[in-house]
DNA sequence: GGTGGTTGAGTTCATTGTGGTCACAGGCAG
DNA sequence: CTGCCTGTGACCACAATGAACTCAACCACC
């Protein structure tokens, strides 16, 4: 379970916002902020392992915040949540590290999309990084627009193809896949691929065969 | 031009990366310094766009230093050069907002591809961002696939080849590599000779064994 | 000490079955 | 009809393999 602070000036909107955090699964609000004392209050008192900034404050802006709160608690992650639209405050907070900026005003969907891409993508972080690979994928963030996939792709097929893989046990070739799902080799490889840029899937080499060793995906999680 | 300071505890390492960034379009060394307290001085005074920072120096850990030089210069962006593969160093480097992380030892090109990302990411913020879209550009930037290999060579097996080498303390040879790894001994001296071009590992000729003497590869640092 | 045989690792290469690409077909919207 | 998207068959490229070959050190015998 990941714990949440919820820091907004107004009352109501830091009220809303609670209410869509507490909708989506694996999270759990531990409090709420309404100003930058408190704030950083609370984040001594609860402890929390996110927080939800909005940059305007009455005593402080948000982005000279954020280093208050890092220097008491250091491994906290934060999510700007903000109708601030000047580069230099886009540019301010992700230089800060800032896991996420989200526009006001914004839908439910909006939030539990980065939400849920902040929680998959906090979890597989592997315990030791090996090669520059694996640095990689922990500094690559995952694409934007989680519902949005890229040309060539259709919602359908890709759910048919996920479908395939999660019941699946054991791992699968492209072409089994093909098979299983109904489709050519060359539609289910594009979407297998896709999955694993997006680190939904994951891919291992075959070897031991003649010819060239077979990429065998398993679905992660 | 984008001006850069260089840190690192060993002089050579620092003359070294000087030379890389210098031979980088758009890129100008400023300074280099060799401890955490030079680094803020020199920041001080030189006041450059970005930081080359060593984590491993001999007064102070590089990731409790990002948060002092924020202090002096808070625009300043720092980019890591480093050996350390813990996984907690990586996520605070990623939770500060680093650039990038680039582990030791690492070749020209990989620097190079690196700082020319930044320096086109720096130039493409926009003004003003108006939609979430525009944040999300800033953001979550598409990252180029790097680090071309010859063909013939994959990366998976690369990465699979380069765990296996550097999980073991000993030295291995190109048949106890690709049992290790389940490939063929073919296979396995290839990419263990592409290591070695590539300065990523180096190889010792062991003799004393009846029959041709045996080369056994060794992952550097 | 020279010399040829033995040994085991380095090196080359044709083979192989999958990976990846390309241009096109069918469908849908404007 | 035109333009755009999505899936497909066909084709070539490609990575890994194992067998065959070469090579450098060792060893025994003369």
């Amino acid at each position: 379970m990941i714990t949440v602070l919820v820091v907004d000036d107004d009352f109501m909107v830091a009220r809303i916002h609670r209410g869509f955090v507490e909708r989506i699964d694996g999270f759990e609000v531990v409090g709420t902020a309404n100003s930058g004392d408190q704030a950083v209050a609370a984040l001594a008192d609860l402890r929390p392992d996110l927080v939800l900034l909005d940059l305007y404050l009455p005593d402080v802006f948000g982005l000279d915040l954020i280093a208050r709160l890092r220097a008491v608690r250091p491994e906290v992650d934060i999510l700007v949540i903000t109708a601030a639209r000047e580069a230099e405050a886009v540019r301010g907070a992700v230089r800060q590290g800032v896991v996420n900026y989200l526009l006001k005003p914004f839908g439910f969907e909006d939030l539990r999309t980065r939400l849920q891409e902040y929680a998959r993508r906090r979890a597989s972080v592997p315990e030791q990084v090996t090669s520059q690979a694996d640095v990689d994928r922990v500094l690559a963030p995952a694409r934007p627009h989680v519902n949005r996939l890229p040309k060539g792709l259709s919602q359908e097929t890709a759910d048919l193809v996920a479908a395939a893989l999660r019941t699946t046990s054991d791992n699968l070739s492209a072409a089994e896949c093909a098979e299983k799902v109904g489709i050519s080799r060359v539609s289910a490889r594009r979407y297998l691929e896709y999955f694993c840029t997006r680190h939904q899937a994951e891919v291992a080499l075959r070897y031991g065969t003649t010819g060239r060793p077979e990429r065998r995906y398993r679905w992660t999680t």
